[in-house]
DNA sequence: AGCACGCCGACT
DNA sequence: GTCGGCGTGCTC
């Protein structure tokens, strides 16, 4: 007698796989088993059981064998990425197979955690449990002599096993140094006081309480100001969780570029364990951190997008920081957005989630508006910061210097003489976007993109941003041999440059990705701009992301227009963001700031609008325009992508793919057409936009589109894929 | 994604 | 004659 089981393997395929398996064994779902595959073996995870009678057009292979005792992840975690499979239309194994780290994802056997659960701390007799179990371990740990043993355990216990970690240093065992996952306290026991809280913030924190409490739960839409104090109030929120025993997950954008944040939590919990999800771990490292949720010792897990995924013992609250950035959104192979999936997460639990920003994303404010989430704000700056003074700057008609308007560099050094520091704003690396010859019009042109190569002075070469070719720039005009090729545009290696021709004496700082590449590079520059009273900073959107610059009092916005002429329906909203938060980034501590943008469009209404009214309000209009048009959220859109060796051939599938779908009321289909960028690393890309007033109608479409699919056999070379609610339309 | 199969070019 | 190039197709 046999039984069936459904398994995903880390392949694209848009199926799950049935295996048999003796009804005698054991099986959880959840568990990792060794299949046979085609011609060889894969590692797979057991979903669900099969039916037993349904006849198959194949033959059935038994599963060769199970490799784990107890689930990787639990019933709820399958369900949440099942449905993330569904809905973002992607292949169920690859989904699957994102929420299991690297290093599990050859068959390797899970290793063996000490095993406690996170002991609820309140009452009297839990807390005598937690020592006692603390004085047991210990114990057996102080027989450990050898010191490579006792560094593996020390890994794998929590920094919050503060006596065991502080018996083990005094013993010499170990050195004090933990894994990067995990937040050290510089001194043990210190504790730093805490912060008063505003009146505004004890009212916006009950509130929060009161909503979190309540039996049918909301996100909750926090939006305060720059320097308003929303971390304070995700630090007493999650108080309140720790103090039942159940972990907190919050998602930030980058966290490579928010370390103080990471700081400020490990200050105000230095009893507790926080780990950390990001780009930089290696395989051991994210194991570790991964581990430490799903035990159960990580009390606070911090993290980027795929923090969504990871399995927690214990999950009460999700708190997503800077809600409305883009960088939420996966832009390659499966293609979701961590903040949606967040909310997802978090009403599939029943447990909170705060979304916490000053310039909500529209469709978060368009939700919060319809009443769908709750909506609480902090207007005041604590202290007496106030508001900074903006200046719309009419460029047209005046001679500018690299880019820079002549007042401008008059604000500049009226900053420097009062020894404070100016930002300068502008959202393209490089020292310039064209290289070009004057003689006989001659442009770096990337070889393999429709697009121009940018000129990088300090390396003396030509990249294109798109592929990543890098050539060196030539003296001469390759095609008429003119000696004198010239520059137009400009990036930050040029305004850089510019400062330091007219500002000599004053150092400058240029921040983007060229410059922070190199691991800790970043805080280094953080570091110098925090050390240095009269200094220049020079940077790309980077630099709009949380840091605190107690003595910036200046911003000069340049690239204004750019966000203003966009054909990219997002880009107005996101220019509001950006502006909002780069203007936050001035006038802190007591002193005025005063923001500058340079634009060829001072009259913009939209521009107008958010100067003089604010951010909500230009946000709000822009949600009515959306409407007018029926733009998101107001409809939901997916793009199909194809790209193929030859142009005709990505549009001809795409329009195969249209004509799949039947056409239907409320359904809009939009092209196909060639990609804003038509050519990209040698390759053709075309898209087919999908419109339509519901999720509902935009899910049966895009199963006509994959059930199509599955018919027509794949085309030679051709790659194609789906993006929902997609962020960016090139 | 792997991985094998297969049908054409230059080698001992 | 065959080694191997990567184009194509399938995975319970």
């Amino acid at each position: 007698m046999e039984a069936r089981l459904l398994i995903a393997v880390p392949r694209p395929l848009r199926t799950l796989l049935t295996y048999t398996y003796p009804a005698t064994a054991q099986i959880t779902l959840g568990c990792r088993v060794a299949v046979p595959l085609g011609h060889g073996r894969s590692i797979g995870l057991v979903i669900a059981l099969a039916e037993n009678a349904a006849s198959t057009p194949y033959q059935l292979k038994p599963i060769k064998a199970l490799l784990d005792q107890e689930p990787l992840l639990d019933a709820h975690l399958l369900e949440f990425l099942q449905w993330a499979a569904r809905y973002y239309h992607h292949a169920i194994g690859e989904v699957i197979f994102s929420a299991i780290p690297n290093a599990l994802r050859a068959g390797r056997p899970l290793p063996q955690v000490l095993t406690w659960q996170a002991i609820p701390t309140p009452d009297a007799a839990a807390q005598l449990k937690r020592a006692k179990r603390q004085a047991e371990l210990y114990q057996w740990l102080s027989q450990q002599t050898e010191p490579s043993s006792a560094q593996a355990i020390h890994t794998q216990l929590g920094a919050s096993w503060r006596p065991i970690l502080a018996a083990l240093v005094d013993k010499g065992l170990v050195a004090e140094n933990l894994s990067p996952t995990r937040i050290q306290r510089s001194s043990l026991g210190k504790l730093t006081p805490k912060l008063v809280l505003s009146e505004q913030q004890q009212a916006c924190l009950l509130q929060c309480e009161t909503w979190m409490q309540a039996s049918t739960l909301q996100p909750i839409l926090l939006q305060g100001v720059t320097g308003s104090g929303k971390t304070e109030i995700y630090l007493r929120l999650i108080e309140t969780y720790l103090a039942r025993g159940q972990q907190t997950l919050i998602l930030v954008p980058e966290i490579g570029l928010t370390p103080q944040l990471v700081q400020r939590f490990s200050d105000h919990f230095p009893e507790q364990q926080i780990s950390c999800l990001h780009s930089g771990l290696n395989d051991t490292e994210r194991l570790q951190a991964w581990m430490d949720a799903r035990s159960g010792q990580a009390d606070i897990v911090i993290g980027t997008r795929s923090a969504v995924f990871t399995a927690f013992a214990d999950l009460g609250l999700i708190i997503i920081d800077e809600e409305h950035d883009t960088s939420f959104k996966q832009q390659e192979g499966f293609r979701y957005h961590g903040r949606d999936l967040a909310i997802k997460r978090a009403q599939m639990l029943n447990i909170p989630i705060l979304l916490g920003t000053a310039t909500p994303a529209l469709e978060t404010l368009q939700n919060a508006d319809q009443g769908r989430y709750h909506y609480l704000r902090l207007e005041q700056r604590p202290g007496k910061a106030r508001p900074p003074s903006l200046e719309v700057q009419d460029i047209r008609g005046q001679h500018l210097h690299s880019g820079l308007s002549k007042l401008s560099l008059q604000a500049i050094q009226r900053s420097l003489e009062r020894n404070e520091q100016a930002m300068l704003f502008i959202n393209r690396r490089g020292f310039a976007p064209m290289l070009l010859c004057p003689a006989c019009g001659w442009l770096a042109h990337c070889p393999a993109c429709s697009a121009n190569m940018t000129y990088h002075a300090r390396k003396n070469r030509i990249i294109c941003h798109h592929c990543g070719a890098d050539e060196r720039a030539e003296a001469a005009c390759p095609a008429c041999q003119n000696p004198q090729l010239i520059t137009q545009g400009q990036g930050t290696e040029r305004i850089e440059l510019v400062l330091q021709q007219y500002f000599p004496e004053t150092p400058v700082v240029r921040i983007d990705r060229d410059t922070t590449s190199r691991k800790g590079s970043l805080e280094r520059h953080l570091e110098t701009v925090r050390n240095t009273e009269r200094l220049l900073l020079v940077g790309t959107q980077m630099l709009a992301k949380g840091h605190d610059f107690p003595n910036l009092t200046l911003v000069v916005i340049l690239d204004v227009d750019a966000a203003l002429l966009s054909s990219e329906y997002h880009a107005l909203e996101r220019f509001g963001q950006l502006f909002t938060q780069v203007a936050g980034r001035s006038g802190r501590s007591n002193k005025a700031g005063h923001v500058i943008l340079q634009t060829t469009q001072p009259q913009h209404p939209k521009l107008l609008t958010l100067l003089h009214t604010g951010y909500l309000a230009f946000a709000r209009q822009l949600i009515e325009e959306r409407k007018q048009w029926q733009f998101p959220p107001f409809s939901y859109q997916a793009l199909i992508r194809a790209e193929a060796a030859e142009m005709d051939q990505a549009l001809q599938y795409l329009e195969q793919l249209r004509l799949s779908i039947p056409a239907q009321a409320g359904v809009f289909l939009m092209g196909p057409v060639p990609a804003p960028l038509e050519k990209r690393a040698e390759r053709y890309r075309a898209q087919l936009l999908i419109q339509a007033e519901s999720r509902q109608l935009r899910h049966l479409c895009l199963n006509y589109l994959t059930n199509q699919e599955k018919n027509s056999p794949n085309q030679k070379s051709l790659r194609w894929s789906i993006d929902i609610d997609p962020v960016e339309l090139s």
